[in-house]
DNA sequence: ATTTATGCAAATAGTTTGCACACGT
DNA sequence: ACGTGTGCAAACTATTTGCATAAAT
């Protein structure tokens, strides 16, 4: 038995042809690219010949992600295109995203301190962390 | 002249009622309320009278964005409900944003450890910084 | 056999746009 | 008068939902 099948047992879900396949997508693709939105996985698969339908999609990913199987994530690329969701694998870990504004790749990264510093803005005010997300928006440095 | 008859005349809008009712409202709310959604703002001058469509509320919203007289931002509480943009007015410093997912005040705050360490891990990947959003997402501290 | 998922099409929510009229300059 | 801006209604996009069928346990 697959470890995705595990995994989706484990979190109470029938183990379907979509939900697999969703995940085998999720997992394969390679790091600076793993962050899909819903259309992209509804094109990806059906490219692959697999006839999902996006509402389904969507239906797995909000299933996914309340099951902590993957993280959501709202990207504004500030370019005042529509904003779409994307999705990652959730690997246990926080991490934070810095998006290239030019190529779309995502690098993930963790600062103690940036985490440190937040702690002590919250705790400051009065207040406890709940959450927090850091996107910083970048472009290609140029070499002189 | 009053002050935001220039300030739309300084970036070639023509000064109408819509949007100098706009500016007002986003001039007028107070600091833990001064970010507002579209059907916000256009609730509200409605509310006051002011006979102002919600096509126009947008309209003026974006070019305001254009012209750096509000800023945009999404925050998303996490909490699953369609998230809507929400408008504040510039006033030309950066700062990042602490929302409280209970009151929904956002407390808005600069730390210049958080900014030094940002440019450093975009450096450190080759990049260098467009733009960046924090918003850190918290509830008030049980205090014992 | 029973429960839960799926696909499709229709619904929804936020936002945008076309067009005829009204307003600012 | 001229060029913009406005309001309304209709369009659009991302996402969700109702329902009949199909698949998983």
């Amino acid at each position: 038995m697959s470890e995705k099948t595990m995994d989706l047992r484990r979190v109470g879900l029938k183990v379907t042809h979509p939900r697999l396949q969703i995940l085998r997508l999720l997992e394969q693709t390679d790091p600076e690219r793993k962050h899909l939105t819903a259309d992209e996985i509804y094109r990806l698969l059906n490219e692959q010949g697999e006839e999902i339908g996006l509402a389904t999609v969507y239906r797995v990913l909000s299933q996914f992600e309340q099951a902590c199987l993957v993280r959501k994530h709202m990207f504004d690329d500030g370019s005042g295109r529509p904003m779409q969701a994307c999705y990652e694998l959730h690997d246990g870990d926080h991490h934070d995203h810095m998006v290239c504004l030019e190529t779309g790749d995502v690098i993930e990264f963790v600062d103690e301190e940036i985490e440190e510093r937040q702690r002590e803005i919250a705790n400051r005010h009065g207040y406890d962390i709940v959450e927090h997300s850091l996107v910083i928006y970048v472009k290609p440095k140029k070499s002189a």
